[in-house]
DNA sequence: TATGAATGAGGATTCATTCAT
DNA sequence: GATGAATGAATCCTCATTCAT
């Protein structure tokens, strides 16, 4: 009977365990419409199912909830990332595609996007986001793609280039990517199209943007 | 009118003309530290020296404030962008590394960077700054741009890219550059140097990061 | 019945009809300690190694705690200081002195001190407390010493005094000495010794501060 | 014009320097009645006379209130006790007996009054209350007190008690006569005399409550 | 009986905005 | 114009009390 009752209607919810992710949801949802500051935690108790005074059963402070909403999303990032990354032996362009494509699918999940963009929104209020997100994923990422390209570097794959500087170039398009489409709402005329804007990027990247024999100039 | 004014009390206090400048110019170094949520109008009027109140003499609210603010620095950035895109008339190589290096350098400084920074910040809440942005800024300047790319390729310059993707490519590495540094406080080993960026940046672009004999693949 | 049910499932658990009991001892000692106001009931339950939801199976609300806490007190006072205001037939002196020296062993215990002090803080919050401490211990006693004065009065042992007021001289001391260390963690030099002060009142209680042959006045 | 309007109706009253204490004022009527915990911050304002808002203007929390509060009641109280203390030269009988007088008629101000007995009844919760009050005011007046006994005693005029223990029962009376009155609602039957209870005291303090010429024990 | 998750009224504090001077 | 005192709506957080289990 309680079995039955429970998935029929599972109204009267006593369950403290899924609790907490059910605030971080909601609250990941706000905070990226709205931002922090103007996000109110009765909103987020709404938004979860709960009221207000619930949601501090779960977290000590408003601040607290920001802070866990960063954690929990930044942990498992690391690995997934640092997996492919070594995972290319022969030609690092290889990897170097790989990782970008992921990256680019990552981030086209609003989910996972939303984590980032928060932490760069309020990095400045609650500079221990920047920290943890840095720390937990940059800090793994980036020295790890930079690794690849050095390596393609040392075994003559990829010119002289300084390495700790072509991540930038690596990354930097779908940065701006999003962030047209996102902030300012410009997108390509075809659509926001993740794949395209990586092949073309790779086309570029890889072989530069010169015509294969230069014309010369006037 | 406004001489005779001053000529009979000039004293020690400022031209009344120049208060909303001053307003402005205070909110925008309190906002770019603080976001605007966190940023109090008494905080406004004393970096700016003046009274609360008076900052309500020259703006309805505090809205209007940080929208006058992107409004007044919007403005000239058009007529500066679009004046180089469109002068260099042979290889369009010259007229990209020109623009990028000038935007570079735009950018460093800490005034201008300011106010995308605030507009990206704050988009969320304030949709109004986003849209000023993007009109008054990138909708002049990134089309400018992508001519510029297009042009190229159309005289044989560049190879057959996207243009409007391109253009992500292009500017992209800035501005993960500035992210990087300005949020979490990472920047290259040598320091954060836009010369050397945009010089490996152009590298890459126009010449690609393979080795000019390919090492063929295994 | 109890007993029955006792025996089948002794367990661990302590016996019901005592936890009333414990959540006083509980609340006792955190009211003396932060106050009513900022006790919390589940401050009280945790103490009394019970759940919050339980205390209210005990009492219906927070208030009727610290009722029932003066209640359990005060009502077995009444007696045993009435016994010995009655018991000493001859020079008042004796009654007087017994009284004084068992009232100050009374209050040296923290837990028979706490009441009286928890009704005095919280007198202005809960009236009843008040009323309840002054009908079943003053009313009860405060008379008996009363009359025990009166009596050496009307015996010729004792000058005439106002013996109301003179009450008031006899137990004095004693509250100024508990108050000065309680509060204020003011103590004689050679330590809160009741002893000593209680001599030295009687002294001078009985026989009055001046040196036996008067100095005469200028 | 203004100054006949200010003595008309200072309605809009603009007057920063009385404010604090206003709100001082209206805070110890408050805090004496209900305790510091139970009186609402707005209660406060509105018997000053003014919104909520205003009292955060003079004092930056609530607790800060209370703080100001003894502050201003305990420094000028030291002087005005010391003066008295030190005047009497010859016996100190005199000395003492108008030092009782002036703390009766002082404690007999329910505006005085009402500080030592908030500092009592909040002392567990702010302990700087206590500290302060006792700094302040009885590290002051209780030592001069005693001064004045240990006097007496070294002069010939007391026996040889302890000045230290004395003092308790000097003052101990008066703190009983207030505290039957005020907590509990009990008088003496002549009602609430502070002269005939001092020198009801008096006469016991100096001369003792035996008969002089004594009656033997049976 | 016992639990502790859930509730929401209540209260301290902040701050944009107003307005008498 | 300029000031800064005053306001009060808004918001975070607390905690006594309830109630499904």
């Amino acid at each position: 009977m309680p079995g039955s009752e429970k998935s029929v209607a599972p109204k009267f919810r006593r369950r403290a365990d899924d609790r907490p992710d059910e605030v971080l949801d909601a609250a990941l949802e706000l905070f990226a419409d709205q931002g922090f500051a103007n996000t109110k935690v009765e909103q987020i108790a709404k938004r979860a199912g709960l009221s207000k005074g619930t949601v501090y059963l779960y977290f000590p402070s408003k601040q607290a909830i920001i802070e866990a909403l960063v954690r929990r999303a930044v942990t498992p990032v690391a690995e997934r990332a640092l997996a492919h990354a070594g995972a290319f032996a022969g030609d690092p362009r290889n990897g170097i595609s790989a990782a970008l494509r992921q990256l680019a699918h990552g981030l086209a999940d609003v989910r996972i996007l939303a984590i980032p963009k928060l932490v760069v929104r309020e990095a400045a209020l609650v500079p221990e986001l920047a920290q943890m997100y840095r720390h937990e994923v940059l800090d793994r990422v980036l020295p790890a793609i930079e690794m690849l390209i050095q390596r393609g570097i040392d075994a003559g794959y990829f010119r002289q280039v300084d390495a700790n500087l072509t991540l930038r170039s690596l990354i930097g398009p779908i940065l701006v990517h999003l962030m047209l489409a996102d902030v300012f709402d410009i997108s390509p005329p075809e659509g926001l199209s993740f794949d395209r804007l990586i092949e073309n990027h790779l086309t570029i990247l890889f072989d530069g943007l010169s015509a294969p024999e230069q014309v010369g100039a006037p």
